[in-house]
DNA sequence: GCCGAATTGAGACCGAGTTTAATTTTGTTG
DNA sequence: CAACAAAATTAAACTCGGTCTCAATTCGGC
């Protein structure tokens, strides 16, 4: 992400931070920064390496508990995707996935047709829905190579 | 899910085991039998915990490769969702999500204007799609009623 | 019924994510 | 600007979902 659009999405954090009465500390501008340059829906794992560089003291907690947080205030979110480890997304724009069903890998399509779409009326089952993904679902290009030579299996 | 139903999942799954050259064995019937009793998107440990009752001997790993193997082959599906444990869906049929952002909770939602979604061209991006989902995110009622009572945060 | 290959069982193991409790920091208030 | 209470952070231990290893068993073709 450019270095102007990151500027836009921390100090929108911070507006944010003030708007609910968040505590905006050192370590959470770290960790929104970090998941801002990671583009490819990192996980935690990848945030907490990505932010010990920056700010080697921070704690492997600190960086699980922020995400969740800065998921939950809307500022970056949280992916949806068949693999079991949690990956975050720094796009909280309309957009929609591709994902594999042999390796778990999963990444980023856009489409207008699909960002065209009416959220259904969802008030008898209880839920009030803000927003929506749609998965594409199936093998990426790597695993049929491999399904290729692999033979049958 | 019904008697007959499950039946005919059984069958349908033997039919693929010697299409696929797959090795029919008591414990993967037990456990695809015990998936399509268990309606809720169930966890694996929720699977081994059903099945333990029914053939106390089988092991967890057990469990988990034959999961993996039946959605592998297509007898059953693995669900996308945002928790961190896996989870399992009866379902191969088209059908879509309504997602708790809250609780991580997710419901099956039916929608015919979704289901007549025309699937995309993915064929810049390498990917082979066969199947899509739609995923609605939100809160759901006992996290909205959470909200509201434990006040502002 | 035999045989080789694939699957299973048992237990140890791995690692993502969480808990705990003491310490530090934030942002507010006087 | 110093003090304060509440909330966040640290570090280490811990939990538990999921995987690995390998010997024993079972499947299904011959």
């Amino acid at each position: 992400m450019d270095d102007s659009s990151k500027r836009d999405r921390v100090q929108r954090y911070r507006q944010v931070c003030r708007e609910l009465g968040e505590r905006c500390t050192a370590q959470r501008l770290v960790i929104l920064e970090a998941v801002l340059e990671l583009d490819n829906h990192p996980t935690a794992d990848d945030v907490f390496t990505a932010v010990s560089t920056r700010l080697p003291t921070v704690a492997k907690p600190t960086v699980y508990r922020t995400l969740e947080h800065l998921a939950r205030v809307g500022v970056i979110t949280k992916a949806c995707h068949p693999g079991n480890v949690a990956r975050y997304d720094s796009r909280v724009d309309l957009h929609h996935h591709l994902v594999c069903l042999h390796c778990n890998q999963f990444v980023d399509f856009e489409n207008e047709t699909l960002d065209g779409l009416a959220i259904p009326d969802t008030s008898d089952m209880g839920f009030e829905v803000t927003d929506f993904r749609v998965q594409l679902r199936g093998i990426c290009r790597s695993c049929q190579a491999r399904a290729r030579e692999g033979g049958s299996k």
